[in-house]
DNA sequence: TAGATTGTTAATCGATTAACAATC
DNA sequence: TAGATTGTTAATCGATTAACAATC
C-alpha cells in the first residue's frame, strides 16, 4: 500500500471536516451560494486559504457568485471518501465503547458498524442497541473474513498494544485509537489518535496562562 | 481576561500532551534520563524541535545526560497547570456523557468532576458512578455558585448553542465541546472542540487515497 | 457596464531543521 | 580527556496571506 504520489497534504485534510461541518449546516438554509469571504467568517480561516484549499481539488467556484453550497458539499463527500462503504468494528465494550455504539455519525460518513468485541465474560452476549457483544477471541477471524477497514480501540491501557498487534495481523487498515497509550503500528496502518483527555490538557494549559497573567 | 503577553504558542501547546503521555510511561521504567534524540524516536518529532520546545520554558536539560525524566514530568505538570484544581461539570447525560463520568483522566490533570446535568426527566435523579444526574434548570445557579471552570458539552445538536449561551452567562471559562455544531462563543471563553467524528473523517479521507492509487 | 468573487502567483510570515559552541 | 548532549543561532522549508488578472 504505497502512498499516492498526489497525497492530500495533512494540513488540508485537517481542515476538510471543518468545511464539511459548516456546509452541512448551510445546506439546510435557503442560501444557494457561499463566498470564500463568508466561509472565512464561519470557519475562522482566511478567505485566501479557503480558496487555495478548495482549488487543490478543482475549480468548484463560480466567479462573482462563490461556491454552490450543495455541489461543494457533494464534492467534499467524494474527496473524503464518504460515498464509499468502510467497515468498522469496536474493540472494547466498556463505557466509552458502548457510547460509540450509539454514535450517530457513521452513516453520513460511509461507515458501517459491523461488530463489537470484548474480553469480559459478563459483557459477552449482551445486546447494546441491537449489537451483540462478541468474544474478542473471534476478532482476528472476523476481521479477516469480513475485511474490516477500521477498528475503534477502547480497551484498557494494558491491553492496547496486544490487541493492536492482533488487529494488524488481521489486516486492519486503520485504528481509531481512544486509549492513552503510545501505540506502535507499521507505516501502512493508519493511526488516528482520538485521545479525548488531550482536550483537557489544552484547556488546563490555557486556563493556567490566564490565571498567571 | 486579557491574553498573557507571554502566551505559549498554540503549536507548542499542541505537543505538550504528547510529551506528557510518553514521560508518564517512561516514569514507570528504571530509566532516569532521556535525551532529545530518544524522545524524538518516541514522539516522531525531531530532536531539534523537542529541545526548542522545552527550552521555551526553561533549561531543564543536563548537558551530556539529557533530561531527568521525573523532573521534566513535574515541570510539564506545572506548565500545563495540572497542579491546579479545575472544576468540571458534564452537561448532557446521554451515552457519551455517561461514559465521561467514568473517565479516569481527570485526577492526574487536576480536574474535579463536580456535577452532571440533563434535561430528560427519566435521567434526572439517577446515580451513575456515584454522581446524581441533576436537572439542567439548576445548572446556571450551580456554575455561578460553585465557580465551575469547564463544562463538557454532550447535549443533542439542537440544544448545543442554547446551553452554551447559558454556560457563558454563568461565567464558564472553557467548554469541552463534543457536539458537532459550529458553536459561537465570545473571545474570552475557551472552546476545545472534541468532535470525535473528525477522526473518522480523516481516516476515511486517507483510506480513500490509498484505494484510488 | 459596474461590482463581486474566483483561482493563482508572488511576497511574507512563521515553524522546523541543521549546525555548532558550550559544557558536563 | 573524549564523547555526549544541551541550548541557541542561522538557514531552510513550507504554509499563509496579499494582490490582482480573469471573468461572470
Amino acid at each position: 500500500m504505497e502512498k499516492n504520489s498526489e497525497t492530500i497534504p495533512d494540513i488540508i485534510v485537517k481542515r476538510l471536516p471543518v468545511y464539511f461541518k459548516h456546509l452541512k449546516k448551510l445546506k439546510k438554509s435557503t442560501k444557494e451560494y457561499i463566498s470564500s469571504y463568508e466561509l472565512a467568517e464561519l470557519t475562522g480561516f482566511s478567505s485566501s486559504l479557503i480558496r487555495k484549499d478548495l482549488s487543490y481539488f478543482g475549480n468548484f467556484g463560480r466567479k462573482s457568485y462563490g461556491y454552490d453550497i450543495y455541489c461543494l458539499f457533494q464534492e467534499l463527500n467524494i474527496i473524503m471518501g464518504f460515498n464509499y462503504t468502510k467497515k468498522l468494528i469496536i474493540v472494547g465494550a466498556g463505557h466509552l465503547g458502548q457510547a460509540l455504539i450509539y454514535n450517530k455519525g457513521y452513516q453520513e460518513r460511509g461507515y458501517e458498524l459491523k461488530a463489537v468485541f470484548d474480553k469480559n465474560p459478563k459483557l459477552i452476549g449482551l445486546y447494546i442497541n441491537e449489537f451483540e457483544i462478541l468474544n474478542i477471541e473471534q476478532m482476528l477471524k472476523f476481521v479477516k473474513k469480513e475485511e474490516i477497514d477500521i477498528a475503534a480501540l477502547t480497551v484498557p491501557q494494558g491491553a492496547a498494544q496486544k490487541i493492536t498487534n492482533l488487529l494488524i495481523e488481521a489486516g486492519i487498515k486503520g485504528i481509531w485509537d481512544f486509549t492513552e497509550v503510545p501505540l506502535k503500528v507499521p507505516e501502512d496502518v493508519l493511526l488516528e489518535e482520538q485521545h479525548i483527555n488531550e482536550g483537557l490538557c489544552k484547556l488546563s494549559c490555557k486556563i493556567n496562562q490566564n490565571i498567571e497573567e
